[in-house]
DNA sequence: CTGAAAGCGCTTACAG
DNA sequence: CTGAAAGCGCTTACAG
C-alpha cells in the first residue's frame, strides 16, 4: 500500500482529447474540430462528443494547442509601479479589454528598476506571449529592451517615450492637458498664475510646463520664470514648498500644479498660511485621483482616466498584432484628456 | 516578389535547441541538458553550446517544457478589485514574491462580479496554473469555483472567507486589529467609545466590531448598541452620516472606525460640526492607506501592509504546492496587524 | 558523457 | 464528414 490507489483515471490526471475520443467512439482530430467548433462536424457527432467533454470535465490545454499552431494568446503586461494607484487602474483597464478579447494577461511589475524589468521581460518572454504592453522603468535602455524583446514581438510603449525605440507608443497629451487647466484659470480672470511642482528634468513636467507656457502667450501673459516652481512630485514636499509662490513683490494668484498630489499639498500649504484655496488663490490639478473630489473644496483638475488608457492600449496593440504583417510605421497616439471642474467652480479673488 | 525573402532563417521563427544542435555539432538532448545546467554535460561541450546559445539568441521555450514535463511555472492571481489601492498593493507583493521564486503571475481581475469570477478563472485553467491565489468577490459560490478550478488545483483564499470552501485561507485578523484599536482608546482614557461605519452584514466588519466588544468588555466597559453605526464603507457616506454619533443624550468622545476610508470621512463629519479631530474627538482607522499618514491631524489606524500579505499569500500558495502529496489539512493564517500611532497622537477631551 | 527515440496535448493537411 | 500521421519545442529514460 505504498502508492496510492490508480483509482478512476479522472481523479489522476486531467483529461486529454485522447480520453474524450476513446468515450465518444470518434478519432482525436473529431474532438480537436468539435473544440474548435468546426462546422466540419455532423451534429450528432458533435453532440456525442459534446456529451463526453461535459462528463469527463474536459478542460482544454491552450498552451499545447498555441503550442502546436505556432499562436498565443497571452499579452505581456510590465508596469513600473503597479502599487501607485494610476497604473493600477491602468492594468485593469488592459485585463478588461484583454479579457474581452479572449487573451490572457501575463503580468510583471518592475517597481522602476531597469534591471528588475530586465529580468522581468526576459521571464515573460519565455512564455511566448503574443505582444506587450509596457509602462518603461526609468531610464529603460531601448538597447538593452531590443535584446531581451528581440526583433518581431509587438510592442506598444505606455506613458514614458524610450529614446533610440521605435515602438508603437501611447501618452497622455501632457501639453494639451496643461493647456486646458491653464486656460481654465485664465477664463477665471487670472492673470498671474504660476505652475508649480514636478521635476522639470522630467518629461512629463517639461511637456506640461510647455502647455501652461504655450496656453499663457495665447492669451498674450507672461509665464514668469520666478513662478516656474519645481517640488517633488508628492504632497508633502509640495506642502513645504508653498512659501515659494509668495517670496517676490507680486504674487500669483493661480497655480497650474503638476499633479493632483501637488495640488492637494498645496491646498495644505495654502491653509498654513491662512489662505483659503479656490478663494483666496486658485489651482488646477492633473489625474483627477479619487482624493481631487473629496477634497475641500473639491479640486478642479485635468481627468486622464487611467482605466480607459488601459483599455486603449490594450486596443492598440491587438490592432497591431492584427496588422502584423503590413504595418511600417510607428503609432503615436495620444489620450483624451478633459478638465473635470469641481462644482462650484473654485471663486477667484 | 509577393513574399518577402525568406532571408536569414534567423529572422523568420525563433531559433530552437534543434537550430543550437546543429550550430553546436551535438545532439538535441545535450542542448536541453546544458539548459537545464546539467552536471553531466562536457565542460568544454557545454561551453560550445552556451556560445551558440547566445550567438542565434536563443530564448527557452517554457510552455513547451511544462508541456513535456508536466510542470508549470504560472501562478494564477484573481483579484476582486485590483484598482483599490489595497488590492494593487497586494498584486504587487504576490507577483514580487513569485518572481524571486521564478514563478510567473497570471493576472485575472473580477470587478466583484461572480460571473466574471467564472470565466476569468476558466480562462486561466486553460493555462494550466501551478497554483491559485484568490481574493475572491463577494457572494462566491464555493460549488461554482470547485467545479471550475477541479479537485486538485493548489489554491490559497486571501481575505475573504468562502463558505463550504476548503481552500487555504489568509486573513487579515480583522477581530484582532480592532481589539488593538479599540485598546489604544482605552488606554488614552476613553471610556464612551462607538464602533463607526462598515455594514454590519460584511464578515469583516462583524470581526472588527466582534474586537471591539472584546476590547470593551476586557476593560469592563460596555460596548452600547445605540453607538454601532453603520455606514457605506466610503468616505462621503461616513461624513454624512457624522450626525448619528450625536443623536442620543450621551454622547461617545471617541470612535473606532470600521476603516481609513470612514474615518478620514468622519474627520471632515467633524469638522463640520466644529469638533476639532483628535482633541475634540479621538479615532482611528483601520488599513493604513497613504493619506492616513497626510490627514490633519495624522489618522492613528491599525496597519495592514497588504504588500506583506501578498508575499506572504505567495508563500503559503508554493508551500502548499512543495508539500501537495501529504498535505491533508485545511491551513489558516491570519496576518500580523499593528497599530501605527500618529505622531504626536491624538489628545483626548 | 552523448545520441536516437518516444511522448507531453494539441492541430492540420491529407486521404478516404 | 472522419481517421491516420506528422509535428509544434521541449525532456527523459535508455543504450552506448
Amino acid at each position: 500500500m505504498k502508492k496510492a490507489a490508480t483509482g478512476s483515471a479522472s481523479t489522476q490526471r486531467a483529461p486529454t482529447v485522447c480520453d474524450i475520443a476513446a468515450g465518444a467512439g470518434v478519432s482525436r482530430a473529431t474532438v480537436s474540430l468539435v473544440l474548435r467548433e468546426s462546422p466540419l462536424v455532423h451534429a450528432d457527432t458533435r453532440a456525442r462528443v459534446q456529451a463526453e467533454l461535459k462528463k469527463q470535465n474536459y478542460v482544454y490545454n491552450r498552451g499545447a494547442a498555441n503550442l502546436r499552431r505556432r499562436t498565443s494568446n497571452a499579452i505581456a503586461l510590465v508596469i513600473n509601479d503597479l502599487a501607485n494607484p494610476f497604473f493600477a487602474e491602468f492594468a485593469t483597464g488592459v485585463d478588461e479589454a484583454l479579457g474581452e478579447r479572449g487573451y490572457v494577461t501575463l503580468l510583471g511589475n518592475t517597481g522602476e528598476s531597469p534591471q528588475r524589468q530586465q529580468a522581468v521581460l526576459a521571464s515573460l518572454m519565455e512564455h511566448t506571449p503574443a505582444g506587450l504592453i509596457l509602462s518603461p522603468a526609468e531610464h529603460s535602455d531601448a538597447a538593452q529592451l531590443r535584446s531581451v524583446l528581440g526583433p518581431h514581438l509587438p510592442v506598444l510603449v505606455f506613458n514614458r517615450k524610450i529614446e533610440g525605440g521605435n515602438w508603437d507608443f501611447l501618452a497622455l497629451d501632457n501639453q494639451h492637458g496643461a493647456e486646458l487647466a491653464t486656460a481654465h484659470l485664465i477664463e477665471r480672470g487670472h492673470r498671474r498664475i504660476a505652475f508649480y511642482g514636478g521635476h522639470a528634468d522630467s518629461s512629463s513636467c517639461r511637456q506640461r510646463r510647455a502647455g501652461f507656457e504655450k496656453a499663457m502667450r495665447a492669451a498674450g501673459l507672461h509665464a514668469r520664470k520666478e513662478w516656474m516652481i519645481e517640488t517633488k512630485p508628492s504632497r508633502i514636499d509640495s506642502a513645504a514648498s508653498t512659501p515659494a509662490l509668495f517670496q517676490g513683490k507680486h504674487h500669483p494668484t493661480a497655480a497650474v500644479c503638476y499633479n493632483d498630489a501637488v495640488a492637494l499639498g498645496l491646498m495644505l500649504g495654502l491653509v498654513a498660511r491662512s489662505l483659503r484655496p479656490g478663494r483666496d488663490f486658485a489651482l488646477t490639478g492633473f489625474d483627477d485621483i479619487p482624493e481631487a473630489a473629496l477634497a475641500s473644496p473639491p479640486l478642479t483638475t485635468i481627468a486622464t482616466q487611467p482605466r480607459e488608457r488601459g483599455r486603449q492600449a490594450a486596443e492598440l496593440l491587438l490592432a497591431q498584432l492584427g496588422a502584423a504583417h503590413t504595418r511600417f510605421r510607428q503609432t503615436t497616439a495620444s489620450a483624451q484628456l478633459q478638465v473635470r471642474a469641481s462644482t462650484p467652480p473654485p471663486t477667484c479673488t
